[in-house]
RNA sequence: GUGAUAGUAGUGUAACAGUCAGCACGCUGGUUUGUGGUACCAGCAGUAGGGGUUCAAAUCCUCUCUAUCACA
């Protein structure tokens, strides 16, 4: 009881560094789950478990903090029977923090979707008060709104939860992305309201983070960056399609927006992360937290990233008939499981015979891989030599492949 | 040895004598962003062989080869 007392008056967020010769940040975050060291890569685990792993791996590779999706544990198993169990920590079995995200992202790609119609009406129906939306697994009716958004979120228990925000696509006109923008500005309030109703609905104390949106307009993102940031949000988000989608956009949108959000508040690239080098170039424009589904679902298609220093390659094709008879581990210097017992032809033949432990193997090397370059970025802000691990990333020829 | 039946990408199959021989697996690459747990995109590869009939043959005739079955 008096740990718990204790929590209640630490701060959220403590900004321990910056970097001298860039943006970059180093903090540490206080959860009643444990603390959490940024700038730091979440691993996505949708459906209350990340893909082909378990609580025995994850603890393994030291993951600092996952991923729920409020969208798709409202619709299975379901917020009550996760509040039954006492939260979604005890229910897949996950002592350390979770962030839930508020389902606001399912608005947009699930409109985006090619069969939006469904017994010719719409997949998602946006008003000034909500979404109504079908279920992708069985076509019924659901609603959320700011409030319902929150209280599934507080049912579920994550340390860290999500306002409910409309993610626009970036072929909405301007006029569009406003409206959009003011609506989730709206729904940021009452996103807020709902939440200090009740903030320590499983006797911890949730936090909520604000989410800035305004796509690529540089007069909206301000003007979005200054409301949120004037709420009382625990963190600040930045969404959008082409926060993560496009990275030369991403830096302008963070630039735009850095110098308006508070310093001591957390910094969140919703979605950033496809390749090892994104991590670093948000950093560099000061962000201290990311989430992205790629480095676990390009495991599972055997896209395994390695050191780019030997052959300039963030990535490589495991599937490739190249790797049949190579001996070598994925990447000499990875200190991963996978790495230190496997071979290159041992996944490549695993992938090939469509074996379940080809994902599960690759899965474990990928994460660890965005891990450990998040433990390498931290030192290097604290060491005040940020940029020169960023070069090694980033040179100019550096390709994808 | 005699007879019957059948030979279409690596494999399994589709195509009335009439589009550029279709499909699946396979193989070779690529894609992946607040999840797609086998997905998506592109490409590779074939009428067993030789003659003949016909405006036109995978398709009809004939020989050779091969396979399976039946009979000595």
């Amino acid at each position: 009881m008096q740990n718990r007392l204790l929590w209640w008056h630490m701060p959220f967020f403590e900004l321990q560094h910056k970097d001298k010769n860039s943006q970059a940040r180093a903090g540490i975050m206080h959860t009643n789950h444990g603390d959490i060291e940024t700038p730091v890569f979440m691993l996505v685990g949708t459906q209350a478990t990340v893909k082909t792993l378990d609580q025995t791996d994850l603890a393994n590779l030291a993951a600092p903090i996952i991923l729920g999706n409020t969208y798709h544990l409202h619709l299975r198993p379901g917020e009550d029977l996760i509040n039954n169990f006492g939260g979604l920590h005890k229910f897949m079995n996950w002592p350390k923090p979770i962030l839930t995200d508020s389902g606001g992202f399912q608005v947009f790609s699930l409109g985006l979707q090619k069969n939006a119609e469904l017994d010719n009406k719409k997949l998602v129906s946006i008003d000034e008060d909500g979404v109504t939306f079908r279920s992708h697994i069985d076509g019924s009716r659901h609603r959320f709104t700011a409030e319902s958004a929150i209280e599934i979120q507080h049912k579920l228990g994550a340390d860290i939860i999500m306002a409910f925000d409309e993610c626009t696509p970036d072929s909405a006109p301007e006029k569009y992305v406003q409206e959009a923008m003011e609506r989730t500005h709206r729904w940021a309030e009452q996103s807020l309201v709902a939440h200090q109703k009740n903030t320590a609905h499983h006797g911890y104390r949730q936090f909520i983070f604000g989410i800035i949106q305004g796509s690529n307009y540089q007069h909206l993102r301000e003007a979005s960056a200054k409301y949120i940031s004037g709420l009382d949000f625990d963190g600040i988000a930045i969404g959008g399609e082409s926060v993560g989608y496009n990275m030369s956009a991403t830096k302008d949108i963070l630039d735009w927006v850095n110098p308006i959000i508070p310093e001591n508040k957390p910094h969140y690239t919703m979605g950033v992360g496809l390749s090892p080098a994104d991590l670093l170039i948000a950093i560099e424009h000061g962000v201290d937290m990311f989430d992205c589904v790629a480095p676990t679902r390009l495991a599972r298609h055997g896209m395994l990233f390695v050191d780019p220093t030997e052959d300039k390659k963030l990535r490589i094709n495991i599937t490739n008939a190249k790797f049949a008879k190579d001996l070598n581990p994925i990447d000499k210097n990875c200190a991963c499981s996978t790495c230190q017992n496997y071979s290159r032809a041992y996944l490549h033949h695993l992938f090939n015979a469509q074996e379940m432990s080809a994902m599960r193997l690759s899965t474990i090397h990928n994460i660890h891989f965005m891990l450990d370059l998040m433990r390498q970025a931290r030192e290097a802000i604290l060491a005040d030599n940020f940029t020169e691990l960023l070069k090694k990333w980033t040179p100019n020829v550096l390709r994808v492949q």
